[in-house]
DNA sequence: ACTTGCCTTAGAGTGCACTTTAAGGTGTTT
DNA sequence: AAACACCTTAAAGTGCACTCTAAGGCAAGT
């Protein structure tokens, strides 16, 4: 009824090679059926299950906190805590590493704009960015990150 | 007149390992100045220099990149434009990364807040992730990412 | 018959950015 | 005199997540 991918179908579907595939069964992350001839299928809810881990993966979750999630939710409801935990550490991780990703980004337009007023020289010549930055840095600034 | 620093004192400053400043320098993304012995200092504005370069790579910059700023901006102001493309193409790629990020986050977030709802019992024993996430996804979603 | 797609295990290779070691040295401080 | 901070070059090691090869073998399609 409900349609089977062979690896290689599989494969282009969800955008993971057919070694990365079977590199995460061996890691445990995935469990794939097998047909007759020992040869690995997947259905419907495996890509959900892989479309869920390239999420986690997606916000910066390692290999193996991925594995320990995969081994609690295997052992079941008792560890529903836990894995809501684990999930909620790495969603506040990325929201920090975005946080500091945009404190970069910043400085990076502020470069850009003064690129651009040396290009159309509303920039004075002898202006350097680290002066034309201190009016982004009147007060309430950190010194670091 | 202004503050010097030996390779140690300025590791710390900087919050780069003496290692990654020599190991920098021999990749000619810094330059330090030399003592009657031939011991490395750096002053002040190498502070802002290191300072500016950690944002770059925190902005996702790889080290080639990197060095290749650093070559055009070796080479004066007739560079300025492909200096400004180059941050330029570093920030929308960043932006995109912040988006896709995002992305994931709001599906993680939905997924804590269903284990939520299995721990208070707000959402039925039986009700699945895929179908709890169906409500968020009623119209005008694309199917990947 | 041959090609294609899949199977196995074990191990090597890749890319990136460091990080450390080895094995010698100089100069300053305690 | 010993400890400490620094210097050199060259090379090896680390961590992560793949990525690929080797060398064998099955089963279905053309």
């Amino acid at each position: 009824m409900t349609k089977q991918y062979r690896i290689g179908a599989f494969s282009k579907l969800v955008g993971l090679s057919a070694y990365t595939l079977r590199y995460y069964e061996d890691q445990g992350l995935i469990v794939a059926h097998r047909d007759a001839n020992d040869v690995r299928f997947y259905t419907e809810a495996d890509i959900r299950w892989v479309g869920f881990i390239l999420h986690l993966k997606g916000t910066g979750m390692r290999l193996n906190d991925l594995k320990r999630y995969v081994r609690l939710r295997a052992q079941g409801d008792a560890t529903i805590e836990e894995r809501r935990d684990m999930l909620q550490k790495v969603k506040d991780d990325a929201e920090a590493d975005i946080a500091e990703l945009q404190m970069h980004l910043q400085v990076l337009g502020h470069k850009i704009d003064w690129y651009d007023g040396k290009v159309d020289q509303t920039i004075a010549d002898t202006e350097s960015f680290h002066d034309y930055l201190q009016q982004f840095n009147e007060q309430g600034a950190d010194k670091d990150g």
